[in-house]
DNA sequence: AAAAACTCTTAATGTAGATTAAGAAATGAT
DNA sequence: ATCATTTCTTAATCTACATTAAGAGTTTTT
């Protein structure tokens, strides 16, 4: 059947870290959900608290914080095979500081609070997996705030660029400015003199 | 006998997470070793691989990483009951970004990388007491990073200080302008202006 | 298909924070 | 105690990036 297809890269994923067997598969699939954001529309809102994380099939999703002046500052991109969502609120039940929003239609499994508690019990791996996750997680933000410390902006932009080599054309570059820490104007001049 | 005396500050925290028994805590003593470094010295260095994780008892470390062009940037302090020590070559066993250097004559709690592989095995609430630490450190760094994005250098001094209220008398100015991307001589500006 | 609403660019002007330099204060070494 | 080294401050100049503004191109709405 189709949903099981959607599923591969998830297992994949997983068991790229943890062996999992078929009856844990179906007990994964048995506990998430597919979803659909269109274009636009806001998956997580800030000071709200989350009920799931998303493992993105197809489309795209920013994180954002909105500060006390009205800014919005993106924090992170997602595609195809990340996740997005929260985790603070989400694993803590608390008030989120981040609005996640579909930049493009975007189709995701979808896993809840009280459902991943259930996993956890059931396959004790997951709790490794994630474990994992967040640890890749927290060792690319540290390397995000070295190079916030050490590298001009110019020196950032190119290296985004090399991370994220197919993001670029699919979101705005004001979107790409602010997660750089730059304005708009200042991207489009950077932009005009290197390539 | 004194030891003991020296690990209840880190069964506290163990303990606030997860539960252990009072064999289990023999097992942990087992398993680690307390450690001195005096003051200025380098506890783990940029491009090799870290052997352990440090639990502080008494005194004050920085974890901060060299750029190409020779400058060094902070990017945490651990004071007394912190952890210290570069996660992600520790956990998987690659060169370190970082250099590790004690601020203060220093003691420790150390952990190596083949005992926590045991102490995972033999108790397995310890790999849940480390995803959720970790886990706090991921939802701090991205804190940072929107602070970063958003706040201005005197902002960012001010949060510093109120977050970390008794640091400011123990480190030198140079090394907190490090840490907050500033150079010593704005932060001695701020400090002039602002009580 | 027109109007409205964004998005990107270019350019002038403004500013937060860097750089350089030099003296004072504190800390460390002999 | 003294000399050397490091740390902190102040001030002048400089620069990376922000702000404002305005026009052209694109997408969305009606």
């Amino acid at each position: 059947m189709d949903t099981v297809q959607h599923y591969q890269k998830l297992f994949q994923q997983i068991e790229h870290i943890v062996p999992i067997s078929a009856f844990e598969k179906e007990r994964i699939m048995k506990y998430s959900s597919l979803q659909f954001f269109p274009k636009k529309s806001l998956v997580q809102q800030q000071d709200s608290v989350v009920f799931h994380e998303y493992f993105l099939l197809k489309g795209c999703m920013r994180t954002y914080h909105t500060d006390q002046n009205g800014n919005e500052h993106n924090l992170f991109f997602a595609t195809e095979h990340w996740w997005a969502g929260d985790l603070e609120s989400f694993t803590r039940q608390t008030p989120s500081s981040f609005t996640v929003q579909a930049l493009e239609d975007t189709t995701v499994i979808a896993i809840s609070h009280s459902d991943i508690q259930i996993l956890y019990n059931e396959i004790p791996q997951l709790e490794r997996f994630f474990r994992i996750l967040i640890q890749n997680a927290f060792v690319s933000l540290q390397r995000r705030i070295i190079n916030n410390l050490s590298q001009t902006a110019l020196e950032r932009y190119k290296q985004f660029r090399t991370m994220y080599p197919n993001i670029e054309q699919r979101i705005s570059q004001k979107h790409i400015a602010s997660y750089l820490g730059i304005t708009p104007e200042f991207l489009s001049l950077l932009r005009s003199k290197h390539d």
